[in-house]
DNA sequence: AAAACTACCTGAGTGC
DNA sequence: TGCACTCAGGTAGTTT
């Protein structure tokens, strides 16, 4: 699924076309997601959008009377496009815009979310108990030295945990070690302040990156406007198992960390 | 408190 | 061609 990269360009691409829009109608196929999808978007009927912004990997739309909530799981993706066009397989629902153009989500694994809250999202409880963001402020070299602290598990671990840090899933958290030259078997606790301050530079600057191209495209994640993401191309170690290192030609190995797939060099990371 | 494991769901790919 | 099996970007909830 999309990772934070991905979760911020679909936001980017959607939110010009949402500001300012109305919502007409709302269409639900298949309310049957992680959640059951919840019926207050039927609110969101006859008020236009005011904002549109990512959390971790959730993507908040605000209204006059409420916010509604998304997550695209595993293999979920919005996209833009005229009401006429055909529903695909896996299309499950859709926001009618008084643009003429509608909003519709596609999700194969059905492990995505779409959630409302009339408060604060901040506060609802998936949001609240959420670990900075990786590219705000407060994610710097002295807060992830705190978080790793008491941590005997793997940094891998460590890092894929959103109460440490959100929006870093599996194919970054393998990146950022590569580039950080961190081992992601090390126990967390057991890394010198010096490194988790080049672990924290390594997850910007792969996140950064990678946002700037678009996301990564694997398998079935589409951008909104259907175009493909140019990342994949970047990866080091992802996927990369039995082909030599970029940086020092030794081979790369694959390894399961708490039940996914983890890569690295056994030469440049230690 | 943290770690290990389960569950949700479909589709692609592999080996026989 | 078909069947059985493994694996896939997330994450909340339960158990150890």
């Amino acid at each position: 699924m999309p990772e934070l990269p991905e979760v911020e360009t679909t936001c980017r691409g959607v939110r010009p076309h949402l500001i300012d829009a109305t919502v007409t109608d709302w269409i639900v196929r298949q309310p049957k997601l992680r959640y059951p999808v919840a019926p207050e978007w039927g609110k969101a009927i006859g008020q236009p959008f005011i904002d549109v912004a990512r959390r971790a990997k959730y993507i908040l739309m605000t209204f006059a009377n409420g916010v509604g909530i998304v997550h695209l799981g595993m293999s979920g993706s919005l996209r833009i496009l005229e009401a006429a066009r055909p529903w695909r397989k896996h299309d499950h629902l859709a926001l009618q815009l008084s643009t003429g153009l509608q909003m519709r989500y596609h999700d194969p694994r059905r492990f995505g979310a779409w959630l409302w809250t009339d408060g604060d999202p901040q506060h609802h409880p998936l949001l609240r108990n959420l670990g900075p963001e990786p590219l705000g402020g407060d994610f710097d070299a002295v807060y992830l030295r705190t978080a790793c602290g008491k941590r005997r598990g793997s940094i891998k671990q460590a890092l894929m945990d959103s109460k440490v840090v959100v929006g870093v899933g599996n194919i970054y958290a393998s990146e950022a070690l590569f580039l950080a030259g961190i081992r992601p078997t090390r126990s967390a606790g057991r890394i010198s302040a010096g490194r988790l301050a080049n672990l924290v530079e390594a997850i910007q600057t792969v996140l950064a990156r990678s946002i700037l191209q678009g996301g990564t495209t694997l398998r079935d994640f589409l951008h909104q406007d259907g175009s493909a993401g140019y990342f994949r191309q970047q990866l080091r170690v992802y996927e990369r198992d039995g082909q030599p290192c970029i940086t020092c030609g030794s081979t790369i190995r694959r390894i399961v960390i708490g039940q996914r797939s983890t890569f690295y060099c056994p030469r440049c990371q230690t």
